[in-house]
DNA sequence: GAAAGTAGTTTCCAAAAGGAAACTATATCT
DNA sequence: AGATATAGTTTCCTTTTGGAAACTACTTTC
């Protein structure tokens, strides 16, 4: 008897796959999460602040993940009037609505650790 | 003025930052979402349930995040006693906490493609 | 005995991701 | 003039990730 193709072929299925495949596309990345947790958090921070803020990151890394962030309007990027010219990054609107994804996340992380330092 | 190191080093945002790292350590991969969604729903999927369930996954990268899934006690392997032999793959109870994490995920990714072909 | 089904492993390769260090450019402070 | 700050970019390199195809091994069905 030869199998069928699949089993599971629901729209409600495929449309799950397609929108986990759609949010991992925006937010895969070592330091994606990161970078949104702190802009949730602290509202205004330049480069340098991340820089600092986000342990581990590197130069090249936070430029081309802010850029991504930026063109997911996730962030804003804000030239300020200053001298030196400073740049302000900023969580949007609708970068906000990630806000219960990293928290879920983050709160399994929590639970995670726990777990392993029981045992 | 020289500036400080770090204006956030918080206990709390220190630890969100750990656990972060930690959930994305056990959970990146490009199939660990849809492996552990698709188990999530279907309770009992055996090797090539799972190979025709995921479209686009090899025998490689599904052996392989099985046994990574397995290891961190997300899902059981059940050798079962039958002739051939089949394998039973589910869901553990400890992987079913990670629902809430997917859910928000996935609703996300529904929003964030309604909201693209709006534009 | 050939075909097809179970459940993988192995090899070989290409592409993507990530990091360290050097460098650019501008401006202020001492 | 030299140090320090902001905000990156570029180059070169290593590691990680992922995939296609072939192969193993066993069993049942036709």
């Amino acid at each position: 008897m030869r199998k069928e193709a699949k089993i599971n072929t629901t729209s409600a299925c495929k449309m799950q796959i397609q929108a986990i495949r759609d949010a991992m596309s925006i937010l895969s990345g070592k330091w994606k999460f990161h970078l949104l947790g702190t802009l949730i958090e602290g509202d205004k921070l330049g480069f340098m602040d991340l820089l600092r803020e986000i342990d581990g990151i590197g130069t090249k890394m936070l430029s081309k993940e802010l850029q991504d962030l930026e063109m997911n309007q996730l962030i804003n990027r804000t030239v300020m009037d200053t001298r030196p010219v400073t740049i302000e990054y900023s969580i949007t609107e609708y970068g906000k609505t990630l806000k219960p994804v990293i928290d879920e996340l983050a709160k399994w992380g929590v639970r995670y650790r726990e777990k392993i330092q029981e045992n």
